[in-house]
DNA sequence: CCTTTGCCCTGAATGC
DNA sequence: TGCATTCAGGGCAAAG
């Protein structure tokens, strides 16, 4: 599942295969994966035609390509988003959603997505500015891997929240980027359990629980991210290799790597929760 | 205002 | 064998 590393994956070929190439066409195969766009398949058809990519950029999960005039085309890759740089013989996956054909007549950029929960849009962004956010993405807090992140600030607001940590660690609008896999890893190495409530976290356990976060996913990143089976891909269709690396997350059973407990599998806000229970004691009910 | 819940989706895995 | 159920989970709207 993309997270913040598989998405700068995709981030980084798209600026390497994409960027810089004008858009000739555009298909829109299945209405869902435009349904940010307000003015539907035909407003984003239109948007894009003609336009040539800039340097893709990223904020948490979420990419976008400037476009020009203050416009930029926002994607969120979901569940099981693939954005692929394919050869226009290449035969169409039945999970294809989107195609943009481009002037030079090269390989095409191709959205694929089963599961229907990423989608694209052409969004205004605040200003014709390629450091300007889109507009719809103002509420997504900058990620641990920006350098204009504020860990301080970070560690105040975690504090503040009346909720439990790994519930504020998926809390885009207070750090963005991280999602199950990471959350739960970023958690294991700070030894603390999901149900942790916040306000119980010393300032500099909170400032820890956040390097880890950064670590995890910096080390994910450099060996091109999680790959479990096809949902995540880089854009030439190429699997990452961390999950060999993985601590906690798909566990259940097997010895912890610190102590050797088996590691357990708990339901979890309808999905699982992977921690070593004698690393990770439970709070007080 | 802040936090929590339910819904959106499809295919693989599991249950009977 | 085959049909029905469960599970995976990010983001957002709506409820609490």
């Amino acid at each position: 599942m993309p997270e913040l590393p598989e998405v700068e994956v995709v981030r980084r070929g798209l600026a390497r295969w994409a960027a810089g190439r004008t858009v000739a066409d555009v298909q829109v195969l299945h209405p869902r994966a435009v349904r940010r766009q307000a003015g539907g398949a035909d407003e984003f058809t239109a948007l894009l035609r003609g336009r040539t990519l800039g340097t893709p950029q990223r904020r948490g999960k979420y990419l976008w390509v400037p476009l020009g005039d203050g416009l930029s085309m926002v994607g969120h890759l979901g569940m099981s988003g693939q954005l692929l740089v394919q050869e226009p013989e290449m035969a169409d996956s039945v999970h294809l959603r989107a195609r943009l054909r481009f002037a030079d007549g090269g390989t095409e950029l191709r959205f694929v997505d089963q599961r229907t929960f990423g989608g694209l849009a052409v969004e205004e962004a605040e200003a014709d500015d390629p450091e300007a956010t889109p507009v719809s993405l103002a509420h997504i807090a900058r990620d641990p891997l920006d350098p204009r992140f504020d860990d301080p600030a970070f560690a105040t607001a975690l504090r503040a929240k009346r909720t439990t940590v790994k519930r504020a660690l998926l809390d885009q609008t207070l750090i963005s980027g991280v999602g199950n896999i990471y959350a739960d890893e970023a958690l294991w190495r700070s030894r603390l359990h999901y149900d942790r409530p916040t306000a119980t976290l010393t300032r500099p356990a909170a400032l820890e629980l956040l390097g880890h976060a950064r670590d995890v996913m910096t080390a994910a990143l450099a060996v091109g991210g999680t790959s479990f089976d096809s949902m995540y891909v880089n854009v030439n269709g190429e699997s990452g290799y961390f999950s060999r690396d993985l601590d906690a997350y798909g566990r259940e059973g097997r010895p912890c790597r610190r102590c050797g407990t088996p590691m357990r599998r708990d339901p979890w806000m309808n999905r699982s929760s992977y921690s070593c229970p004698k690393c990770q004691r439970p709070p007080r009910a």
